[in-house]
DNA sequence: TTATATTAGGTGTATATACTCCTATTTAAG
DNA sequence: CTTAAATAGGAGTATATACACCTAATATAA
């Protein structure tokens, strides 16, 4: 007795376009674009900004440490931190445990954050006129509320 | 008469946190890890699931209209169709206008479309009882709501 | 009808992402 | 003290993303 199995259908299609992975890219997309955009005249893309100001805010700090709080592959962070290093933006120690990286922002770094911040800080501001205050605060809740756990199912 | 300029701080750091640009990757790529593993098994990546249910829904297709209708860089879907394509799960033929490819589904595509959608349906229902369906229908909404007027200021 | 503009698509380059597998080091177990 | 387990990080591989630039084909203007 062998199973009925359906074909996929235009109905099927259709109840796809509701897909979370799909929408949540798309969405990010142009976020990341329009981000990538505004730090271009100062060699910086949307992705490395809040890297770079972890960075500042808690390093020195091991890459392990860095993609936790970046909620990050740590492999992935670790690849990412090669163009900021090359460009001399930040630096990475040896740890007293010999295991271990220790990543710290450099004073050019640190130059570029009070460069990059009122860039950002203008772009956030265009993006939130037309996601409104309000809503992006109510997003910003849920993904911090949801975060651990979809992280519980991955 | 030198403008001050204010060097990057902590409370600076601290504003930075509610960039829109890192949170919605940050939540984006959790979703795209849980999809990805679900589609392990079938040799399949969250993120080429909708554009082969595009594809399907829609084909034959060119590059630019799929990329509109995924609201996706051109050149990125271009090479996104390359494994698609290796793996004879599309196929591109030359169109009347001789500039154009149509891409469209093949036998192969469809029957892998049937053996993913319950993986994808699952998923997505596993994610959905973490956002909560209500939630989702309201982000569904602004997503479709917002992304023009993002694109506007892109 | 020829020159020009537009359109469709690809390539070069660079970054972003993450899995699997690997080495070095440190810690814990015996 | 030696061996096993845990930890920190990198490399190989593959896909995802998008800008700038390029070619071929088509459409439009003169």
């Amino acid at each position: 007795m062998t199973e009925e199995i359906k074909q996929f259908s235009l109905t099927n299609a259709i109840e796809c376009a509701a897909c979370t992975c799909f929408n949540t890219r798309k969405f990010t997309r142009i976020i990341t674009q329009i981000f990538d955009e505004a730090f271009k005249n100062i060699g910086f893309r949307g992705t490395q900004f809040t890297p770079l100001v972890m960075i500042f805010a808690r390093g020195p700090v091991t890459v392990n440490k860095l993609s936790e709080y970046l909620v990050m592959d740590r492999t992935t962070l670790g690849r990412n931190l090669k163009p900021l290093q090359r460009d001399g933006l930040i630096e990475i120690k040896e740890g007293l445990d010999r295991r271990q990286k220790l990543i710290s922002i450099t004073d050019k770094g640190k130059k570029l954050l009070t460069k990059a911040f009122p860039v950002w800080q203008q772009t956030q501001k265009k993006i939130l006129e037309q996601i409104g205050e309000n809503k992006w605060q109510e997003m910003l809740l849920d993904i911090k509320d949801l975060l651990p756990k979809l992280q519980k199912i991955a």
